[in-house]
RNA sequence: GGGCGCUUAGCUCAGUUGGUUAGAGCGUCUCGCUUACACCGAGAAGGUCGGGGGUUCGAGUCCCUCAGCGCCCACCA
């Protein structure tokens, strides 16, 4: 029986089932485990830790592309045999988490103060559990095949032991530290924020111009330029460059802060550029992370003038209470007013903003929690090196040292109260602090109860830090750790490679003494279908489950798998999307010809026919496909692999091959069997080649071509195939052999001739249901035109009763419109409408393209090409050159 | 200021050990409902591969240089 399937795939009604039948037959799991019996540990595994979105999170472009990178990975290396595990997870994301609870406060009318930390932490876990499965079933519906047994979330028990662990493990080692730093204070979020979550976004500004009184009432004064007048504040010395002649007289002298009346020294350091404003530098030690270094060098006062909120302090004297902004303007009017102001200038500012909350960053003087990272820089730094962990594309190696050469300490504490609490208790008796892995009693030191823990947590990045190892059960030796542990792959976006890739490289590399994976994959942001950037305020933000609705998993996957590179941006335009649904529905199509045609097998026959030309041709370009798609994959050129496979799939298989078939099983018998199981196996490792991009409409094509397959007398193809195609073995390559060459070139000339017979028809109108007789004259490929005559009949719509083939012709038939490929001619009675004239003009056209390709290949081959190039290269040539030479040469006879 | 990337057909982009007539999708034009598919088929038009120089028998591909665009890092008040 044959099975019927609709016209087109619906994958509507396709996809949910398949990933429901995959996820329930336990294909997601490692088939060699070790937690089950029978666990070899010989078998090679291969894992990667999926980049975990904020639990309460929302698909966007970016999980589009990471999971349809890593579950291509994932499904290769499955199909090849390893033991295959995608970890999955979600992380806390404290900032971000924190910020959507407050939010839903505020509507509730009351705030996080007002509910306190410990209902604020309960009103966060319940949004959690509200909100954690959508993020993973959106991820779910984009076919990510993990092991969701073995899901994570980075405030679990687990996870949160290892946290503890690795904080308590730097601390003793005495990596880190607690202190008065400058820190970039986050006004709105009322905590410190690391350097590589602030901004910098060009703004205009103003220059501020006023002097600096000197103290002695000598009315002189030092000319002074800020962007930030309401610093003034906190200054505590004026800098001048100790070479600069203008004001090396004031050097040692004392001025005084504008409407405080302060006395502040000036002082001389060769950070102060001369040319620059005025040449004088304010010193705000406080509130600048230069000014704080050159405080440090002299000596100054560290005066901060504002408070957590960013309104000035005691220390602003009559501005205290304002805000920072209000301060601003309210100084310089009064300095105005005083007669302390030069003048203002525009000026383009580069502010510095947080990258949550969007405020303008303040530098401030802050206690805090730091890893001392240079000893785990230079780790992490000689892991990339000595080549333990790749980088792809390599050159973000570069960008990986530059980074970690220049690394400034981690401010790991952040004034939030959602994330992993510091572990550290600070005793009011004894004053000292209690570092410990589980929560102390009392203080370490005095023995005092008196203790309290600090109120800080720790950057959400801290334990992204841990997550291959500690998603494993790290600090426990489990048997997955030992096992799956150090992972294979990261795959990532570019724009988290400090953020995240280095800091677990370094947290691996000290507490596993492992590199934590050996290859670093880094993809690109996806654009829009115009290279912007997408964003909510431009509109041009792609909704990916908008797009599987419209199109399909599949097509929105194969998008962004293919026409990609690594480390590149991605445009994705719904155009593209949409002719890759008409892909999968090309797919789909093709796959219910085969199976149709596999339900027209009768029997098995005796003696099976020989292959066609066709079927050689297909088997030999194949195994091309196999070779060049390892080859490809294996250089990570997953977007250039699924290009080479959508080609063939397309313009060999079911443009060239289906049509051939189709004549091939008319013939019936032994040939419509040898022909269905060509179009069978073809088919099959297409699949089994397209899986990892489009695993749906693969999988749901490939089960009824099994099924179609057990139920036909050719039921022993499939005798080694699994029940589903996820887990079927992936096409191994293999060295090309001797016939594939030639029937190649055979099959190759006969596209030739069947186009240019085509394209004549189309030039000269004639409609594609005429049949027109033809001769043709083969010379040397005369057997080949006799063996393919029913073939060619049928593509180039010729009339096979009036087919005439010879190996040469005395003379040329009347009438007749000529065409030459190379040895082949062939001649079409269009008596009618051929015009004697536009027909020499045309030949005369085509001779004279031959004649200027055989100049070139002349010269090209008597140069010193022909010495110095590659035998088969200079080979290929000669043959181009003897093929022009005989059309030329038949085009020739036909013009006579 | 330092570093990196990009510039190929009207649009969006492939093109990785340099191989000699540069590819795809979309768009455009002409035909066609040929028993898998109109989410289709056949055919066509369209590019001096940003400019200049160099290396080489040979350069879209390697080197230098200029220009434009973009990104990252640093942050001269």
């Amino acid at each position: 029986m044959t099975h019927e399937l609709p016209k087109a795939y619906d994958f509507k009604s396709t996809e949910q089932r398949i990933y429901a039948m995959w996820e329930a037959g336990g294909y997601f799991k490692p088939h060699n485990d070790p937690t089950k019996p029978g666990f070899d540990p010989n078998v090679e595994p291969f894992v990667i830790s999926i980049p975990p979105p904020n639990v309460t999170g929302e698909l966007h472009t970016g999980h589009a592309i990471f999971v349809s990178l890593e579950d291509l990975m994932i499904r290769y290396h499955r199909m090849k045999g390893y033991a295959t595990l995608w970890v999955p997870g979600t992380d806390h994301a404290g900032i971000a988490t924190q910020l959507m609870v407050e939010r839903m406060l505020v509507r509730e009318g009351t705030s996080r103060e007002q509910i306190g930390r410990e209902k604020f932490l309960e009103r966060t876990w319940e949004w959690k559990h509200k909100y954690a499965g959508h993020i993973t079933s959106q991820i779910r519906r984009l076919g990510a095949s993990c092991d969701w047994d073995r899901e994570r979330f980075t405030m679990d028990e687990g996870l949160s032991r290892a946290v503890r662990e690795a904080f308590v493990r730097l601390y003793e080692k005495g990596l880190i530290y607690r202190g008065p730093r400058l820190i970039n204070w986050s006004p709105g979020l009322k905590t410190a924020v690391s350097d590589l979550e602030v901004i910098y976004a060009e703004e205009p500004g103003t220059l501020y111009f006023f002097k600096y009184m000197l103290a002695d009432g000598s009315g002189d004064f030092i000319p002074v330029a800020t962007t930030r007048p309401e610093t003034i504040l906190g200054d505590t010395a004026v800098a001048v460059h100790p070479e600069d002649e203008r004001y090396q007289k004031f050097v040692g002298r004392m001025v005084s802060v504008p409407m405080l009346g302060r006395e502040i020294p000036v002082i001389a350091d060769e950070y102060v550029a001369r040319d620059f404003g005025t040449g004088a530098l304010k010193i705000t030690p406080g509130h600048d992370p230069n000014d704080y270094e050159i405080g440090h060098r002299h000596g100054l006062a560290m005066l901060s003038m504002l408070d957590k909120n960013a309104r000035v302090n005691e220390n602003g004297g009559p501005y205290a209470g304002l805000d920072r902004f209000e301060a601003r303007k309210k100084l310089w009017d009064d300095m105005k007013a005083a007669g302390l102001v030069i003048r203002e200038e525009p000026y383009t500012l580069n502010v510095p903003r947080s990258e949550r909350g969007g405020e303008i960053v303040e530098p401030m003087i802050s206690e805090q929690w730091f890893v001392r990272i240079a000893p785990l820089a230079e780790k992490g730094l000689m892991a990339v090196k000595n080549g333990d962990i790749k980088i792809v594309p390599e050159h973000f190696e570069k960008v990986y040292y530059n980074w970690l050469e220049n690394i400034q300490d981690w401010c790991i504490s952040r004034q939030l109260w959602w994330g992993h609490r510091i572990p550290v208790w600070y005793c009011a008796d004894c004053g000292k602090q209690t570092c410990a892995r589980e929560d102390p009693a009392a203080c370490a030191h005095c023995g005092s109860t008196r203790i309290e823990q600090d109120p800080d947590v720790l950057d959400t990045w801290f334990s992204s830090g841990l997550w291959p190892f500690s998603t494993l059960g790290w600090p426990e030796q489990t048997p997955d750790l030992k096992y799956f542990y150090p992972t294979s792959y990261m795959e990532t976006g570019y724009d988290i490679l400090f953020f995240w890739v280095a800091r677990m490289i370094m947290s691996g590399l000290e507490f596993t003494e492992q590199a934590p994976f050996h290859t670093v994959y880094l993809h690109g942001l996806v654009r829009d279908e115009h290279g912007q950037k997408m964003s909510k305020t431009k509109g041009n933000v792609v909704d990916p489950l908008t797009v599987m609705d419209d199109f399909g998993t599949d097509a929105l996957r194969f998008t962004l798998l293919v026409g990609s590179t690594p480390g590149k941006d991605t445009n994705l335009s719904l155009k593209k999307v949409e002719a890759n649904r008409n892909f999968a529905n090309k797919l789909w199509n093709a796959g219910r010809f085969v199976i149709t045609n596999i339900g027209q097998v009768e029997e098995k026959p005796a003696q099976p026919a020989d292959w066609t030309l066709a079927d050689s041709w297909i088997w030999a370009r194949l195994q091309q496909l196999i070779r060049d798609v390892e080859r490809l994959f294996q250089n990570f050129q997953y977007g250039q692999a699924g290009q080479n496979i959508y080609d063939f799939f397309w313009g060999d298989f079911a443009d060239w091959y289906l049509e051939i078939a189709k004549g091939q099983m008319t013939e019936g018998g032994a040939r419509a069997y040898t022909t269905a199981k060509t179009l069978a196996r073809v088919l099959d490792i297409s699949l089994r080649l397209l899986h990892p991009f489009t695993p749906f409409v693969t999988e749901e094509i490939w089960g009824h071509l099994r099924r179609a397959l057990r139920e036909s007398p050719l039921a022993d193809l499939t005798a080694d195939w699994p029940e589903v195609l996820i887990i079927a073995r992936w096409p191994e390559p293999r060295e090309p052999e001797g016939w594939e060459a030639d029937k190649t070139a055979d099959f190759t000339l006969l596209q030739d001739a069947i186009r240019a017979i085509r394209n004549l028809r189309a030039e000269k109108n004639v409609p594609p249901a005429k049949k027109l007789a033809a001769t043709l004259s083969g010379g040397a490929k005369t057997g080949l035109l006799r063996e393919q005559s029913a073939m060619i009949a049928a593509l180039a719509a010729l009339d096979p009763a009036g087919l005439t083939i010879v190996e040469s012709l005395a003379d040329k038939p009347e009438n007749s419109a000529a065409l030459v490929i190379g040895p082949v001619e062939i001649f079409l009675p269009l008596a009618e409408m051929v015009d004697p004239e536009a027909e020499r003009a045309r030949l005369g056209k085509e001779l004279a393209d031959a004649e200027s390709q055989i100049a070139r290949l002349e010269k090209l081959l008597s140069s010193d090409f022909a010495n110095k190039a590659p035998a088969p290269v200079v080979a290929k040539e000669r043959e181009k050159l003897a093929i022009y030479k005989e059309t030329a040469e038949k085009i020739n006879a036909q013009l006579n």
